[in-house]
DNA sequence: CTACATTGGGCAAGCGCTTTCCATTGACGA
DNA sequence: TCGTCAATGGAAAGCGCTTGCCCAATGTAG
């Protein structure tokens, strides 16, 4: 249909790999060899021409081509909840760490926590043909949306794409996951340490794993030493630090016995202190409180955090080199990843039984 | 060279617009426009008998081989400079919401404040034929490599893509800027209200714009009022957390006069608190705190931090809209972004004069 | 009942690149 | 001198999709 003429001058713009083999007076297939790199040779000489004259004309390779060509692409793409979230944008600095070190591109997407956005996100990268994809969040307890990603997965893995997940259990991929349940049962012990008996929790939303796990493990550690968890001190709420605000709010208008107030993450936990401090409560004085996953911003706050630290941005790094490591295990790898309790000034041993 | 037969089975996985065509008995020119909704009507049936064909054969279309026929891409490029820095990933969040609504992709790139990597990127984005591109975070003064970004903004723009960026200016592209030399004279303004009459400033790199004009305004607004800047009170650093930690340390230990410090942004700021605070300095009793830009993390800090608030993820959804509402305007637009200071804890009346 | 739009379908020529074959060349041993 | 082989160049067939153009089958006006 001839909408442009054939190596014609400038055009819309484009310089084409035709037009430097023209400009060098070599064939099409010899200046793509030069350019790319092929495992073909080129002659000196005509490799010299063709690289003088792709930079004299400004020769940019047309992504899109190649990627057709070649039925690959260097697209990664990194599926997060909300990249606004410390937890995840420390996890997506490490991903882009690693994959701009390949060369490759980034391809972000957001689901706002809709776990259909990730089937969608997943289908619209096959269609880019990305050759990776880096899938960040806890899945949650409902099965149906975890078939239809594992699904998803399987069609995306038999098309040549790589799927690494972190914090996912359960999913045809390849995961780092972190050890929730001993990261909390770890924190738990150091709090009965610390003299406390009476714990209240903010527990997240109860359908999601990773707040179950350190629910879990939190609740293990404390029967183990023989405490009792009150059903009316574990409060369940949104993953977020309006989630954890409120939930604080809820749990205090119980008049709680607790003396120690664990929140499964740290951005609930910074909710937490938050309300704490509209109530003219006083941390740790009145309440201790312990978070978990150590974003960054946590060590700026007053008084600093007590909480369970996730290497996050490693754990980015680490699921990126998964997907892209060329690997094609039979079995899922899983890399676990251990959580060190680290201990500030937001826990105390407590003033009241 | 028939790599892989046409139309056969199921090949690698792939299904092709081609195998649904046979399915449905039609054209490849009817399923296509079937599918992507032409200009071109197609008859009831036949429609029908393709979508369901689609939907039979659970088909997707193949992204670069639509941008290489199309000549563009669903593709929209983010820059920024760091992706864990609160100030980049609220922005972020808000390119993704509007893009994302637009069905959009979105790639995301990281400079680790390198000026070379942004041209790189835009490059690569380039060669995806990105239909537009976001570029967050000031410029420097080194006109140089302005220039080449300039440069490669014009070819990019030449060549049918659109870009917008975010706090800078003199680049021929629509930008968001923040007022950041008003703002500053209004937060200096309050300051002097509150009783100050010695400042210090973390005045970031000496080269970046949007930390100079922060000085220049809050300097200005200073010697309106009649008071003068000492030299050794201002201190310069990185435009981070450490450097803020770090120029803090230095003031300090330079026994300086000022009963108020202002850090040109957010996350300096928070670093000062981090340094006053190891070195046993209450804020604002021994010396008051002010920041600039609003991040979200900041409200959690103790004292709270008095700062210039810019509505970060608006002008992210502000700056993704100008790079793709489709208008081509012959001047570059500029959307001034008003800051508005607001008060918090970490600033107080002087204690000393 | 003819002339003429209008509609909807299909053919096939691209988009810009990669890669398979095949042709040519020169080096080398027999 | 000739055949063999490795090295290197080029022609051309794709990759999967869009779309200009042609054409048959309708509807419409004169």
């Amino acid at each position: 249909m001839a909408r442009r003429g054939k190596g014609d001058g400038v055009g819309s713009g484009y310089v084409t790999l035709e037009q430097v083999a023209k400009h060098a007076g070599v064939s099409l297939a010899t200046a793509s060899r030069v350019i790319n790199g092929s495992t073909r040779q080129v002659g000196e000489k005509l490799r010299e021409r063709v690289t003088a004259s792709a930079r004299e004309l400004g020769y940019l390779a047309n992504a899109s081509a190649q990627t057709l060509a070649r039925n690959t692409s260097s697209l990664v793409g990194l599926i997060v909840h909300d990249i606004a979230d410390p937890y995840f944008s420390s996890i997506a600095a490490g991903v882009t760490r690693h994959a701009e070190g390949e060369g490759l591109v980034v391809v972000l997407g957001t689901t706002g926590r809709a776990p259909q956005r990730e089937v969608q996100l997943l289908s619209t990268l096959r269609a880019h043909r990305a050759r990776a994809v880096v899938l960040v969040g806890s899945r949650t307890i409902d099965e149906e949306s975890t078939r239809k990603l594992a699904d998803e997965i399987r069609i995306f893995t038999r098309q040549g794409g790589r799927v690494a997940c972190v914090s996912q259990e359960g999913l045809p991929a390849d995961t780092v996951v972190p050890d929730n349940r001993n990261g909390a049962a770890a924190l738990a012990r150091h709090l009965i340490e610390l003299g406390h008996r009476k714990f209240a929790i903010l527990a997240g939303p109860t359908d999601l794993c990773a707040a179950r796990d350190r629910l879990d493990g939190f609740h293990s550690a404390l029967s183990s030493a023989g405490i009792e968890l009150a059903y009316h001190n574990v409060v369940h709420g949104a993953f977020t630090r309006d989630g954890g605000y409120e939930s604080t709010k809820r749990l205090m208008a119980t008049g709680t016995d607790a003396t120690c107030l664990f929140a499964v993450n740290d951005v609930m936990a910074t909710g937490a202190m938050a309300a704490l401090r509209d109530l003219g409560l006083r941390v740790p004085e009145d309440l201790s409180v312990a978070g978990f996953d150590d974003i960054p911003t946590l060590r700026d706050l007053t008084p600093a955090l007590t909480t369970v630290r996730l290497p996050l941005e490693k754990m980015g790094e680490e699921a990126a080199r998964l997907a892209l490591d060329g690997e094609t295990p039979d079995e899922p790898r899983v890399i676990p990843v251990q959580g060190e309790v680290i201990a500030r000034e937001s826990t105390a041993p407590p003033t009241r039984s």
